[in-house]
DNA sequence: TCAAAAGTGTTAACCATACACCCATGC
DNA sequence: GCATGGGTGTATGGTTAACACTTTTGA
């Protein structure tokens, strides 16, 4: 190979941080696998491995993503390269994690397959992980806190279709700030990215909500026009009055 | 060493979007190099080099940016990883791309340091450029152009004291749009985050404006207290109304 | 005295917030 | 009929957008 170096290289893995949601719990959840092997052996950590000589990095996190936990179709983005020299027992390993977001109905997918032990954890409960993999997944918290206020990402944690409801807890849950539910469905709905269908909640026992569903056509033809999408924490007035 | 895998593995490099601003050109510029060396001999090109095996990445960010430019105490945050198979022709090279936001001040440095041939170049009109390194830079344009509007970086593109028409001129020139000045003091003025100096510009051949300081510490603590920085394109009326 | 940029205030439209009750459904 | 959540409107205040002239300074 023409002008190859000979550097020492250090070894490159990819690990996923994949968050999924539920209707039900109060808090958002992740996906932790428990190692078969040293180091770490029966420790909790976030899925990946290592990078294929001859494969794109994001190819690698869906790869080892479908081969740990058999989720595939996933809505993945990078999230942040973590380098430093002490991170793996095993010497120089760097890791180039992603983050995940996964709707409720995969779920089952997920715990289905036992080729390893895996579980989705309360981020709020969580067990001690492997290698920096508590740093990864805080950074990865953090990340989605912070976009899910500007970027509609919050849609890939839920069923394709859903009420307005759903949609409201799993931002008072990301944000963790209670939201008010005429201001939340007035905003939403103003924006015109919502599709109101006519079909509604099945085996509830009150009445059914109205589903929605996200309009990602619509939503990205809008951008386009200057539409910039925006669901922010809403705070009191008190808190907003400067001194 | 325990554990250790032989997995053939991929170089790890750094590349540095260096940016930069000059109040009086109506563009962003950046800092590349001149390759002193095949691959692409000659060729502009993203600062950066090889990872050390017992450095963090980040480490290696800024010490190629200190050997290849004479930059020291940068602003630098981390980019984005590039890994596709072929973006080098010396074989599998996984690059972690930073950005860094320098003051005009530090800019001779820059120019000074001529181990190789170090130039600013305006974002709109670059050279042909090495690797991908192209993608990196519109990478790295995209990043902020996003968070400008809702973080504070734009100061570490201005000196330390600066008038505010400065100010307006940086968010113009990285928006690529125009603001209105009264709105744009006002705003900024209010958030409280300026320093309000007894110091005015030198040599203008016309009124000096009054030169402001961004005060990080207050920034920081209001931060805390819930405050949200935010400095937006401003749209008009018409641009905003729907249908 | 001219050129160049600094600096300054008001109005009207819009948007965010606060807040409480009736409705539909299943049990 | 009761418990559960679904669904709705209005008044207030704060924020943003639009807009033009006077001031200062140096050449």
């Amino acid at each position: 190979m023409p002008y190859t170096y000979e550097y020492p290289r250090p070894s490159v893995t990819v690990d996923c941080v994949v968050f999924g949601f539920d209707d039900k719990e109060p808090d958002l959840k992740v996906l932790l696998i428990q190692r078969a092997a040293e180091p770490f052996k029966d420790c909790w950590a976030l899925p990946g491995g290592f990078v294929d000589m001859d494969e794109p990095v994001e190819t690698a996190a869906l790869r080892e993503l479908e081969e740990e936990t058999g989720l595939t179709d996933v809505f993945l983005e990078q999230l942040y390269t973590f380098g430093n020299p002490n991170r793996d027992p095993r010497g120089r390993v760097i890791s180039v994690a992603y983050y995940a977001l996964i709707a409720p109905a995969d779920k089952q997918i997920a715990a289905a397959s036992d080729a390893q032990n895996v579980h989705w954890f309360s981020v709020n409960q969580l067990p001690p992980l492997a290698f920096d993999h508590h740093l990864i997944l805080e950074t990865g918290l953090q990340r989605i806190r912070g976009k899910v206020s500007y970027q509609p990402i919050g849609f890939e944690l839920l069923p394709e279709k859903f009420p307005l409801s759903g949609l409201q807890k799993l931002y008072e849950t990301i944000l963790e700030t209670p939201l008010d539910k005429r201001n939340f469905r007035k905003k939403i709905l103003n924006m015109g990215i919502l599709k109101e269908l006519d079909e509604f909640q099945q085996d509830v026992s009150h009445r059914a909500a109205r589903l929605y569903r996200f309009d990602k056509a619509k939503y990205e033809q809008m951008v386009k026009e200057g539409f910039y999408f925006e669901l922010k924490e809403q705070r009191t007035r008190e808190t907003k009055r400067k001194k």
